[in-house]
DNA sequence: AGGATTTGAGGACATATGTCCTTTCTTCCG
DNA sequence: CGGAAGAAAGGACATATGTCCTCAAATCCT
């Protein structure tokens, strides 16, 4: 990780960021512009957290492991987006390890500052709530679709919804060589990502060719996300 | 419902419910103290929210129905806590529907008034953010949990649980007749909770008499709520 | 290139869980 | 009290999913 403490270049990427309205005078000199490669850890899960991150440009991916050793991705995040909100309003743990997934840039302040000249600032307390509110209602959609619908429609979800925007030139491609972490999103093993894959495949709802896979029917891909379910 | 307006019964009530620090003179006259009976709904999925509302005392349950008419209680809840609190946030339709469990007294405010009066004021704005977190938190933790855990250990730690502070009186107590709640709350079928029920009674960890449930081996519960995985 | 090593896919089997239906047990009414 | 109606529990079967292993494909190292 690289910090950059140079005013101009963190009011730049402020600016970038849209957050120019959030953070009162006395918080300005505190912050400290981040650049974090790829894999590179933001934070790890039970750690004691002490800054707060707010993702300006890039793309992570937050996950947790269970005491068993399982690991369940919870999401990829984009901006705008914060890490260690939760745990900086609740004063706990960190609950999640999150990794860079392309290079990132964010904005750094620590929890004293926040606490110190933060608080009281209430576009930036809005600012906190949307984001967490925002957090919760994916958390929240998240743990009723996994709940309430087999790994196949989760999967069908997953691929409706991450199989086209991952690509930057192809339309319906996506890299196949993620199956694990797919497999881990919608909370399954691997094992059965590609046995219900391969059904998908028989059914002619997906190709798969050189580790890509493109996607043949969305309507029926559509259909079996929203339709089925479990009781 | 029975709505109160009379603004000394609402200053006690704000006063029992620890709320006093929250809202700024202008908010004051605009709250109302709602009572609600049991089973009574304070709001619908679906819905269009127009009120925030602050359980001051009382229980009341918390589900959401998918399209397929499947049931999830998402929890039970009691102060302090808030309804609405998301939706005022994002600006969206109610996400769950929230019944009265026992007789509620509750404070309500305005949406209208909130964005008035309410969102420049930091100690409310601060309150809704740790009320927010929590609910984000018990909300993430049951997504791993319920994702990573069989129903067995589901049903081992909902006993655990709800089992013993539920019943004033007896210890290791708890009402048979809600195990179709309990279904919905582990999210699987009543028809398993009867099964993993049973293989319990006979592993000696639990008593079952006259539809009322009592914890023997605690040891084993925890132990079972604990070690059991899904990877 | 050729074998060694790693990674991905698929087979076989056991368990978990859902669905539908039957059996019990309660409750209630005449 | 006896049977009707309703609620709770359990049986049977099908499907979903996990686990362990084997086989195939890609990668690497010399």
């Amino acid at each position: 990780m690289k910090e950059i403490t140079n005013p101009a270049a963190v009011e730049q990427a402020i600016i970038e960021g849209g957050l120019s309205a959030l953070f009162p005078e006395a918080l300005r000199s505190k912050l400290v512009l981040c650049r974090f490669d790829v894999r590179e850890n933001i934070c790890n899960q039970g750690e004691t957290p002490t800054q707060l991150y707010i993702l300006i440009k890039g793309k992570m991916k937050c996950y947790t492991t269970s005491e068993q050793g399982n690991t369940l991705i919870l999401s990829f995040l984009t901006p705008p987006e914060v890490i260690g909100d939760i745990e900086f309003i609740q004063g706990i743990p960190i609950m999640n390890t999150v990794e860079a997934v392309t290079p990132l840039e964010m904005i750094r302040v620590s929890y004293q500052a926040m606490h110190q000249f933060g608080m009281n600032h209430p576009p930036l307390l809005q600012f906190l709530l949307k984001i967490i509110g925002e957090k919760f209602q994916r958390k929240s959609s998240s743990l009723s679709f996994n709940l309430l619908h087999t790994a196949e429609a989760r999967l069908a979800w997953y691929l409706l919804s991450n199989g086209f925007d991952e690509v930057d030139g192809e339309e319906a491609g996506m890299q196949v060589s993620s199956l694990k972490d797919t497999a881990n999103l919608i909370g399954t093993s691997y094992r059965h990502v590609n046995r219900v894959l391969r059904r998908f495949i028989e059914d002619g709802l997906v190709k798969r060719e050189k580790g890509m896979l493109t996607i043949l029917d969305k309507e029926r891909l559509r259909f079996i996300a929203n339709e089925d379910s479990a009781d």
